[in-house]
DNA sequence: ACTAAAAGTAAAACATATTTTACATTAAGC
DNA sequence: GCTTAATGTAAAATATGTTTTACTTTTAGT
């Protein structure tokens, strides 16, 4: 599993707190997210897609073995 | 928050532990996931868009409130 | 080099998702 | 009405996601 929320974020240019306060989570979430230490909620990733026009799919993407 | 899982399922004419089985988890996690108990994780969310070629995003429709 | 903002990290507490087992209800065919 | 498959439901246990607090490291500007 990879995502590219820290390359959407960079085309927004946020820093993980602004994008952690417009999601309504903290930093340190988007954080672990952004390293993949965890997946978000299917409730965040749906947010995260509307906040940056994109799919959840085109957000997160499976690979092998996930 | 709502889903189309169980009409997606009826398209495809299989049972709760049939999908269940396809995706890797108990038919109780389905169950629950049609009844609106819990949202999946977005592990979970993504390999149901696969198996029902559609994106997370037309599967899981946010709502007011979410 | 110094400073300040941003990003990385970690542990404990808490919230949510998932499994397992087990039982109740509904729907369809006979 | 009986039977069976499918669905609904529930409690306890486990796994995963999120917050909070706090500290470290990196990056960029001066």
């Amino acid at each position: 599993m990879r995502n590219n929320i820290k390359v959407e974020r960079a085309k927004k240019d946020m820093t993980q707190e602004q994008l952690a306060e417009a999601l309504g989570v903290s930093r340190q979430t988007i954080n672990a997210i952004e390293k993949n230490k965890y997946l978000p909620s299917t409730l965040l990733a749906l947010k995260m897609s509307d906040l940056f026009g994109m799919t959840v799919n085109e957000l997160f993407i499976l690979e092998e073995g996930d």
